[in-house]
Parts: C-alpha cells; sequence; structure tokens
RNA sequence: GGUCGGAUGGCCGAGCGGCUAGGCACGGGUCUGCAAAACCCUUUACACCGGUUCGAAUCCGGUUCCGACCUCCA
C-alpha cells in the first residue's frame, strides 16, 4: 500500500505515516462534554477523524477509534467558580446530572448517525474510569511529580520540566509563561493551594454540595479535565498508541497536559501523531456566546434560526466541512452551504447517470488520472477538497459523455462507478442519494404529466401551465427536458 | 501583553517558486410553446510596502488587519 503523510503537531512538519503495529492503528480523539446540544463547532473534528478512519481501513488498516465522553471534571470557568459544569446544567434542569449526560451524549450520537460518522470502536466516559485516573494520578504523585494538598492533587509543572520538556507541543515555553506572568504575587492570591500558576489539578476535593464526587486515597471529590483522557486512552490503545486527535483549541492546555501526565507516569508520551483540526467561524466571527452566532446542529438541520432561512442535510454540512481542508479555519454561512448543496446535488446527478451511460468500444476519455490523483490528495495530509475537486472533474466527463459529446468503455464507467463508491461513499462517506417518493404520489404525479403532454400536444398551454402552477404550489416542481417531464419535491 | 497560525476574485475554498484547483453566484450558449431545471463554455485574484530571483500568491524583511490558545480558573 502507498503512503500516507499526515501533519504532526508535535514536529510541525508532514511525516510519513507509519503505525506502530503493522496493518493496526490505535486512534483516539477527544469527544464532547456533554452539557449542551450538539453545536456547529462539535461537527468538524468527528467528520474529519472519520474520513481519516476510512481512509486508512480502504488501505487495509485495523482501526480501534476510542472517542471519549466527557461526563464529569470539566469545570465551568470565571462566574461559576468551582462548580462542575454537567452539574450546573442539572440544577437548571432539575434532574440528575448522569441524566444531563445521558441526554445530550444522546443527542450528540444521533448527530452522529445523521452525519455518517461511523461510530467509536470504544466510547469510555470519564464517570466511568475513576479508579484508572485515580491510579494514574497515583503513579504520577510516586514519581515526585505531583503533590497533594488539602484533599487536592496539582501537577508539579516545575519538577516536571526539569526532567521533561514541558511546552513540546504547544511550543509554549514555561520560563515565558513564569515571566510573563510579571505578578505572581496576584496570581498566588487566589491560588494558595498550588505551588505554581501553571500547575494543574489532577484531583480536586470535592464541596460537601458537590453532587458528583468519588472516594480517593485523597477523600471525596472528583479528577481533573485532563487525566480522563490519559488514563482512558492507556486502557484500551495502550501506553503508546499512533494517533491523537482533536480541535486546535485543545492544543493548550489540555493535550500538552496529556503528553505532560503520560510520560510522568509511564516516562513516554502517549501518541506517536498528534493530528488537530482548525475551527468553524461564522460570518467571519468565531462562535460566541456573547455575538449570539452559535448554532445547533438540531437548528441547522431545521432552519429555526435567524442565520438560516431553511433547513439543510446532515450530508450538505459533511460535505461542506470537507470542502476544507482540516487545518484550516472554515467559515460558515448560509450562502457558502448553499454552495456546497448545489455542488452535492451536481455530484449526485452524475453519479445518477452512469447507469444509463452509452458504453462505446472505445473510450475518447480516461479516469485512471482521477484516480491516481484522489488518492494522492488524500495521501497528501488528508487533502479532501482536492479529492472533491477531481470527482467534480469526473462528473464534467459524465456529463460529457452523456451529451454525446465524448464516448467511454466498460473499464472507464466501471472506473467512474468504483470512484463513485469508493471514494464518494467509503470514504468521504456521503450517503448514496435516496429516492424517497411513495409510490402512491408517484402514480398521481406521473398521471398529471400524462394529462399535461397530452395539453400540451393540443397546444392547449393554458391548462399544461395551470398543472404546471398547481402542482408548484403544493411543492412539485415539474421540469421538462428532451427526454421528458421529470418532477422533485421542492 | 505572550505564543502560534492566517490574510486568495462577489461568496466558500485549494495551492506554497514557473504550468494561474474546485464549488456557488454572474455572463454567454444548448434544450424549450413559455418557464424552470439540467448540461456546455466563460470573466474577475492573490492585504500593503520593500527585497531575493531570469521568474513570487508562493521565499525573506517590515506594516496593517484577523483568529486560536494563554495572560483568571478548571
Amino acid at each position: 500500500m502507498s503512503s500516507v503523510d499526515l501533519y504532526n503537531t508535535l514536529s510541525r512538519k508532514t511525516e510519513t505515516f507509519e503505525s506502530i503495529v503493522p496493518d493496526r492503528i490505535g486512534m483516539y480523539v477527544c469527544g464532547p462534554t456533554v452539557y449542551g446540544p450538539p453545536h456547529l463547532g462539535h461537527v468538524r473534528g468527528p467528520i474529519v477523524f472519520d474520513v481519516l478512519r476510512r481512509f486508512f481501513i480502504s488501505k487495509g488498516y485495523q482501526i480501534r477509534f476510542v472517542r471519549n465522553i466527557t461526563d464529569v471534571g470539566h469545570l465551568v470557568g470565571d462566574a461559576d467558580e468551582g462548580e462542575d459544569k454537567l452539574q450546573k446544567q442539572a440544577r437548571l434542569e432539575k434532574i440528575e446530572p448522569m441524566e444531563v449526560a445521558q441526554t445530550y451524549a444522546d443527542s450528540y450520537n444521533w448527530v452522529m448517525d445523521q452525519m455518517n460518522v461511523i461510530r467509536p470502536s470504544i466510547e469510555p466516559r470519564a464517570s466511568g474510569h475513576i479508579i484508572e485516573q485515580i491510579e494514574m494520578i497515583s503513579a504520577i504523585i510516586d514519581r515526585g511529580l505531583a503533590y497533594e494538598v488539602n484533599g487536592s492533587v496539582y501537577f508539579d509543572v516545575s519538577a516536571y520540566s526539569k526532567i521533561e520538556n514541558y511546552g513540546e507541543l504547544s511550543g509554549r515555553v514555561l520560563d515565558d509563561l513564569v515571566a510573563g506572568a510579571g505578578n505572581q504575587s496576584r496570581d498566588l492570591e487566589g491560588q494558595v493551594e498550588k505551588r505554581n500558576a501553571h500547575d494543574f489539578a489532577l484531583w480536586k476535593k470535592a464541596s460537601p454540595e458537590h453532587i458528583m464526587q468519588w472516594s480517593s486515597p485523597w477523600g471525596k471529590g472528583f479528577p481533573g479535565w485532563h487525566i480522563e483522557c490519559s488514563a482512558m486512552s492507556v486502557k484500551y490503545l495502550g501506553e503508546e498508541f499512533d494517533i491523537h486527535g482533536g480541535g486546535m483549541d485543545l492544543l493548550f492546555p489540555h493535550h500538552e497536559c496529556e503528553i505532560a501526565q503520560s510520560k510522568a507516569a509511564h516516562n513516554h508520551a502517549p501518541a506517536k501523531y498528534w493530528v488537530h483540526h482548525n475551527m468553524i467561524t461564522i460570518n467571519g466571527q468565531k462562535m460566541a456566546k456573547s455575538l449570539n452566532n452559535g448554532i445547533q446542529v438540531l437548528q441547522l438541520f431545521s432552519g429555526e434560526h435567524h442565520l438560516l432561512t431553511r433547513g439543510f442535510g446532515a450530508d450538505v454540512l459533511r460535505f461542506f466541512v470537507l470542502q476544507a481542508h482540516y487545518r484550516s479555519t472554515l467559515d460558515f454561512s448560509e450562502e457558502a452551504l448553499i454552495a456546497s448543496e448545489k455542488g452535492l446535488q451536481r455530484l449526485y446527478a452524475a453519479e445518477k447517470l452512469l447507469s444509463g451511460l452509452k458504453v462505446s468500444n472505445s473510450s475518447s476519455l480516461e479516469f485512471s488520472d482521477l484516480k491516481v490523483a484522489i488518492e494522492a490528495a488524500l495521501s497528501d495530509d488528508l487533502n479532501t477538497p482536492i479529492a472533491i475537486a477531481q470527482l467534480f472533474e469526473l462528473a464534467r466527463r459524465i456529463n460529457l459523455v452523456n451529451d454525446g459529446k465524448e464516448s467511454i468503455d466498460l473499464v472507464n464507467l466501471n472506473m467512474a462507478k468504483e470512484l463513485f463508491d469508493h471514494v464518494f461513499h467509503e470514504i468521504l462517506g456521503i450517503k448514496a442519494a435516496i429516492e424517497e417518493n411513495s409510490g402512491v404520489l408517484d402514480g398521481v404525479v406521473e398521471l398529471l404529466i400524462q394529462l399535461r403532454a397530452q395539453a400540451k400536444t393540443e397546444k392547449n398551454y393554458a391548462l399544461s401551465d395551470q398543472i404546471r402552477n398547481e402542482l408548484k404550489s403544493r411543492g412539485i416542481e415539474l421540469m421538462d427536458s428532451k427526454e421528458g417531464t421529470n418532477w422533485k419535491l421542492s
């Protein structure tokens, strides 16, 4: 199998991928904190890593794909000091924290199913791996790289950086972090427990009103945000696995801390390749509560949002995401989404033509160049936009054949079919178009089309236009072509 | 304020020294009673100022904007 190049954040270079164990890949992707309905920002990572996974599968690899659910320990910032995000939402809705987690984990997975994202091989939850997290924290303490204060445990970044390079992933320099603070006295005021401002929590003591808490060697508490991914990836993928993925926003501190935790506990880094996808922006602005421009995935499907005039399909969203390279920011707007939708329809239409295409003894067109170009594009740091551009070129050529301007033989026809099946559906994961007209409606519309055709033959255009207009007002659009009249629900 | 990344035609978005992706919109055409749809063809570009080079959207320096993370905390 030909090689695949991937950009590794750790080395800041594009590297040729080599799995640790031949033909097998262990892959860990940071999943959502389930305290709210899935929004647009949740969608890109899963789609990108799904395509990467599918691409590797197509190359013959066996993949164990782990994506976690964070249902504990991720705290709300500033105003909600020390309060668990899940717990906060639970109080508002007057239900159990685990009920919140279940509800939003379900809706997250429902959205993933809609977008044809293959479910993870394993989907571990932080709350189900408290013991593993405690064990890992203990190991770090035993190595003298974490300390306990008043029932909480903190990772000792200063001690760690004497033996390892804290900041190797994010490019941050500890000296800068420390020196940059400049006014440490202020930092330490509210942070008496920590030895240094840049230390991070491995375990937090729970206050009595804290609902989500577990027993530990340090008393009742709950795990820090970073340790869950470390503990769960070790459990299911081993101390060293192939690919760790996530959003660029997690690069620091989360992934940096994961590396530090693993090195502190096991003496080596958890993952060989770190892959980070970029963010989605909306109308040139970042998604933010204050800007009131966040869009939930369900709103996108239904169109119930002030930035949308109508709803869009999950396949459109998926295609939209893949039309940009995963390491670039992607600006969302309804206009851009409509452009993707139209383009997608163009590909569907071309694919549909294949079954009725005239096969010649010889070909005036070749498709093998497209196959090669697609393989090369995907192998070059998962360049999906280039691969999609080749599919559009394929569609263009198919249309030329359909118009009788070019010809193809059976070999090329089959290659075109294979490109759609293999690349479009299997790797890019775009679902095949579905005809969802009811048989009854089908018959009724066909009858009206026949009556209208008769009217046209008699040059009774008043009647033929009436039929067309009446149907249109009922959501059925008629389109004449050389071969006859087609219709669709509008 | 710190670290890193980015500024490409009306919009989205590839490219990363020469051969100027792709989609949508616009325009021209085919088809058509008309319309719509579909298909074919096609215009517009590389933030700004210098430099390197035979040649730069691509490399170097500066300027201006933009973003992510950090500067609170977990």
